[in-house]
DNA sequence: AATATCTGTTACTCGGTTAATCACAAAAGT
DNA sequence: ACTTTTGTGATTAACCGAGTAACAGATATT
């Protein structure tokens, strides 16, 4: 917060890049060259603080990777791609790795992947999580159930619904407050919510999901002494799939008397 | 080529998921847990060839990304997500990292960069060779001459072309083969192409650009012993700008001599 | 119940990589 | 002719990760 503001982009773009593949000195030294426009090794070691020596071997790298290109005079200039060139550059490499690993993960992926029925997975981490709970809702073939509180309503989840209730899986959503009632009634406008007949409005609260009755996933944000309960990572869950298995049974159980309660047909 | 076929896609997997930060245990483990959708830390070691006692490490470190979920039992069983979601996690958090990264080096960059009027650099490697003509076409204004070999003629570049002509940037065409001709016609219909009046037909041939009769670059194949002719990497290009850099100098000599020969206005 | 196997955790060694320092010769400037 | 700057190569030190081994608790076997 008191730091110099001026390093603060200067450490996340070494960061990204040290995660990207190259050495740390590799790293400060594009970020150097970055700011300067252009600079001889005494430039880059100066404001880089990078050993002078050892630039050289960093420019190699990056010329390599095409984000820097030399002048061969003496004393050597070397001269940086633009920042959004380099970002482009990036994002066209990162872009074919995955698109490599999508088929090869998916060449490897037996055809069928039975479900474990008797299984309790846990997740963590609220991205996680939620990735699951979309993945579940794709799945969705006849009823999605999902309480929530607001906060764990992202825009993913609601794309998800949406979509789910465009192929006629009939939604049910608890636990909404009327301030993001607006906001499903928008997005989701099929879903029928049901009142927050909740009993966990002083607890940390969580989610709860079910889906055609064969899949659930029950979540609580865990505050330990030591996670801030903003912290996204601080969400845990558990979930099951099958009909026997112990989780589903149980939260149908719930559901059903719940649901059927408030609302019989 | 006479290798177990099926471990051609488990070594790429592999190598993507290590360059994007996982450890070889992890990344190995991940791909012995996709094949078999779960599995406990035994099935694991045997498919992955990890040591057993270390797969509970690499599966603390799956856990934490969210690609793997635990189950907690005796054994422990672990689930790896499903290709497809393990792309999608991967490609969201690059992309988030990618925009981090973009962020950072704009807040970073001078707001002005001033051009090297003397300078004459060096690139290399096709992929960022392409990338320079491609930003140069960017900054055209008036006037783009480009002389290429058809290899080199890519997507990219008649994308950069065409929306050049669309901001009526006259557009001078030469070393197409009339092969290439009827792309060029189709994606750059204002182009206009001139003959081949070209000496290097026998040379390793390679490209020679100007814009706007400030900036310059010329690049050559170079085929050294190892060097594959084929091989992306082995261009090598050399660039400059500004109305008195001596290869611009020279390169916009040839050009107008050469093109007003060609077809006097 | 006694024994044997299996499971999970921890500690430790070894090897390779990379950061960091140093020595030196060629080149440029004074 | 001399000093400073510049680029290359060699060398050391620190670190991280792969691989191995020892062990205690849990499960299974008879």
């Amino acid at each position: 917060m008191s730091d110099d503001p001026t390093t603060e982009p200067r450490d996340a773009a070494i960061e990204q890049l040290e995660r990207f593949g190259l050495s740390a000195y590799a790293a400060r030294t594009f970020v150097a060259l970055a700011s300067l426009g252009s600079g001889t090794a005494k430039d880059v070691s100066e404001v880089s603080e990078v050993p002078r020596t050892r630039v050289y071997d960093a420019i190699d790298e990056l010329h390599e990777r095409g984000i820097v290109d030399v002048q061969q005079s003496s004393p050597k200039r070397f001269w940086a791609i633009s920042a959004e060139t380099a970002s482009r550059t990036f994002e066209h490499e990162l872009r074919n790795r995955t698109a490599i690993l999508r088929t090869a993960l998916n060449e490897l992926e037996p055809v069928e992947r039975q479900e474990e029925q008797g299984g309790v997975w846990t997740v963590g981490g609220q991205a996680a999580i939620t990735t699951r709970v979309v993945e579940f809702f794709e799945s969705a073939e006849e009823e999605i159930v999902y309480m929530t509180v607001e906060d764990l309503l992202t825009e993913d989840l609601l794309d998800g619904l949406s979509e789910a209730a465009a192929r006629d899986v009939s939604i049910r959503l608890g636990g909404i407050s009327e301030d993001v009632q607006d906001r499903v009634e928008d997005a989701v406008p099929e879903a029928e919510t049901f009142d927050s007949l909740w009993v966990w409005s002083d607890t940390p609260a969580g989610r709860l999901m079910m889906v055609d009755g064969r899949k659930t996933l029950v979540s609580a944000l865990v505050n330990g002494e030591d996670a801030s309960p903003t912290d996204p990572r601080s969400e845990t869950a558990i979930w099951g799939e099958g009909a026997t298995n112990s989780l589903v049974v149980v939260l149908k159980a719930i559901f059903t008397w719940r649901l059927d309660a408030a609302e019989p047909n």
